[in-house]
Parts: C-alpha cells; structure tokens; sequence
DNA sequence: CTATTATATTTGTAGGACAAATAAAAAGAT
DNA sequence: ATCTTTTTATTTGTCCTACAAATATAATAG
C-alpha cells in the first residue's frame, strides 16, 4: 500500500523456504564466512528461525546447488566457494528459454567475443602463439571450417586471456548461439561465403598487430552473425 | 576404474536430490515443455522415480529458484521461463567470491563494455540520443563524476543496446566490479585525473561516428580501469 | 448466464524415525 | 611417544505420516 497513491501493491508472499535461503545468504555475508568455516548444523538453524529442518533443508539444497557449502557426515556443513555459473549452466538450454532470451545471448557471445581484444594482447606468451598458429597452420588447407575447428581456434583465444570465467561462460553460452544462428541461416541463407578476414589473419594481427587492429578485422570475421542484428 | 592404464577414479556420487534434479531437467527437455505446460505433481515423480516427496521437493526448489517451474496448489506446477540470471545473482557478493573470481568478474564487465559499440549503432533512436544528450549536459558543468553519475551514463547506454539480458547483467557485476577497483586504488593511486575521452564525447561519437570510432573512444575513457590489467 | 459457495486437490510445512557416511575419540601395537 | 586400527558419536540424507494453506474446480443459487 503506497500511501502517497493510494495504489494497491501485491503483498510479498515469499515462501519459508525463499525467506530461509535469503536469511542464510545474508548470515554468511554479514559474518564473513569464508570457504572452509564451519556453519551451524541444520537442527541448529531449524530451530534459531523456528521453522522445520525440511525448509532448512529446501533452502541449503539450493546454495549446495550453487556450491556456496559442502556437507559431511559428523563435521556438518563448510562454507564453500561459490560456482559463479553453476545456475545459469543449468538454464542456457535452447529448448526450454524464450526466443528472446535465446536472441540475448546470441548477441552477448558476440559482445564477448568483441571485447576480448586487450586481453589477450596483455596476455599472449610465446608458447600461446605456437599453439594457436599450430591450429590456423592445420586449419590453412581446409576448404571449409568445421564446428570443431571454430571452436578449437576461439577456445584457444579463450584461453588465453586468462580468464577462467570467461572462458567457461563463453562456452557455455555456445549451445543456445549455434541453435540461434541454425534457425537463422534455414530461413535466409544457404551458403556461406569464404570469411573476408581468416583465423590466420587473426592469428598475425595478434601476433604483431595491435588491439585496436584485431577488434576491426574480429568485427569483420564475425560480420556473418553481426549482418543478423534486428535494428 | 580405466583397464587401459589400471587409474583408479572416483566413484560418482551424487545424492538423491542431484539426481531427480538431473532427471527432471533431461524431462523437461525431452518432452518439449513450454511455460504453462502442466508438469506431473510431486507425488506422481516421487512414485515414478521410487525416491520420498522430500527428495523430489528439494529438487523442485532448485528449479523454483531458477524460476523454471512454479507452483499452485490444486493446479499443480507448469513449467516457466527460466531467470538466466537467478543463480548468479546470489553469487554476486564480493565478501563470498574469492580473488580469483573477483578479478575475472572485474574484466568481464570491462569486456562487455568493450563490446556493445555495434548494438548500440543498430539500434540508437533519436529520442535515445536525446535522453543520453541530456545526461551529458547535466554533467558537463561537474568538476567530478559521482558514481551515481556514471550508472546513469552508462545504464543509458545499457539500455540502448536493446540487450536486456546484457542490460541486467552488466548491472548486477557492478558492486564486484566496484569492489575490486576499490582495492586497487586504496593501494596504487589518490586521485584521478580528469578522463581523456568524456562521456560528451561517447556521446558525439555514438550520434555522429561510427562503432569503431566509438570502441577506440570507450578503451581510452576506461583506460584507468584497463592499466591495472595484470600480464 | 453470472456470482457465490462448497469441495477437491496439490503444495507447503511440520515432526518423527532411522540409514548412511563420516569425523573424532578410544584402544591397541610398535 | 607415535602410528594404526577400531569404536563411537554426530550430522546429513532419506523416508514416512500428518495436516494446514491456498487455490482450482465443481456445484448451487439467483
């Protein structure tokens, strides 16, 4: 009830359940768990929130889920290190998500995939540069690139920006990406043409080019999913 | 147990509740559910898997949580749109994350703003424009940027990619985002100069330039963020 | 036909029991 | 005294039963 309006506002109706997973959430933020500190046992929390060990346990299932805590026999639960993509790992399903979820993470692979440039020419080593000219050297000759050859050269990319959670969250959202661009291309292409800007072109720029270098001849490679965009 | 090479591996051993969730989201796709598609009630799945309505309720609140599926009394539960981002949200906490995946959260939002130059060329309007123009007005005559200052700039440009999954998400790494600067400055730096490229000028370059103009612009605005990438 | 009331159904919550899997303590061997 | 093995205690994991709560559906009244 908004007094200022006078508009009706729903009243919240949170389940025991909602309400004991955020009153955990909060417990461990304002007590400073950290990964490995012993949390209280189950009839413990039970009983401080008076409610039943089932809607303690309801809640735990969905931070054991997240990987915030591990439970033993006797020990009872630690606090654990979160798994930053443990729950939308389990939605990015073409199959089950909206056609306009499906259309934004499309698009975020390629916003990822953009944005990657400094990253990796702060980080490229020798030995990364090997192994990636390795991959367009064996990709070279082949009249046509495969799934697995996309994904082994962008994986290494990937990869070598050393970040871990890029690396994993771009290839998770892969799936739902290629299924976005198969159901495109079944209604406005048939084939496609040779790439304008090659993953051995991209293997030199970033070799002996510059960021902003490799961002333009990026857009370009990627310019057969950049042409879909709706305005 | 590999007979090739005689490694022993460990056993899997996943609970009851991993289980039926696994089982449950294999089901949903295998039988092509779409949101308000009735699902089997918990006493059904319960009886069909051979496991207690506890285990299939601790499941089901996993997937609740996810907002996959929600529930009615009598009617039973119908299957939803799943929330992307419901998992990571409650993992967004940088007392709880490590360093490790605080630093990976840092560039990952620097990447995405990195990325959205040409979203936000496809789908700029000009009452977009308008309302960014009127953002850059009001803080041109500001000797400082607050932080508020920034979301707003930077929110608008959110919203204009027309991505509200991207939208949302660059949101939610924000406070990690923060954080993770936060202690980098309490160690390397007083204050900040003034910045080189403004947000008037990502502005002009947004109406009047172009994506790539507009991405060279962006990395030298975030250039204090970007120095402190480590090899 | 519409509105109201009653009924049926399923979820949400509670409590009890015991199996399973350790973690910790105790006992035994060196 | 230290190390290894066995025993015990503790907590989680799973199961069962019961009933309250909240509808969704059916029946009744106007």
């Amino acid at each position: 009830m908004n007094p200022k309006t006078g508009l009706l506002e729903p009243l919240e109706s949170l389940s025991m359940t909602d309400r004991v997973e955020n009153i955990l959430r909060e417990y461990f933020t304002e007590n400073a768990f950290k990964p490995g500190d012993a949390l209280p046992n189950e009839m413990e929390i039970a009983q401080k929130l008076n409610v039943s060990r089932n809607v303690v346990r309801e809640a735990l299932s969905r931070l054991r889920m997240l990987g915030m805590i591990e439970a033993r026999p006797r020990r009872g639960m630690i606090m654990a290190q979160p798994d930053l993509l443990a729950g939308i790992e389990k939605v990015l399903n073409p199959f089950i998500l909206s056609k306009s979820n499906q259309n934004d993470i499309f698009e975020l692979r390629l916003i990822l995939e953009m944005g990657i440039a400094e990253f990796l020419f702060a980080r490229k080593t020798p030995k990364d540069l090997d192994e990636l000219e390795a991959i367009v050297e064996k990709q070279k000759g082949l009249p046509v690139l495969s799934k697995e050859d996309e994904i082994e050269f962008h994986g290494k990319l990937y990869d070598m920006t050393g970040n871990e959670t890029f690396q994993r969250f771009q290839s998770l959202l892969f799936p739902v990406f290629e299924h976005v661009f198969a159901t495109m291309v079944t209604t406005t292409e048939h084939a496609a043409p040779a790439n304008p800007v090659s993953h051995y072109d991209l293997f030199k720029i970033l070799k002996d080019g510059t960021p902003e270098e490799f961002r333009k001849a990026m857009h370009i490679h990627l310019s057969v999913y950049y042409n879909t965009i709706r305005r």
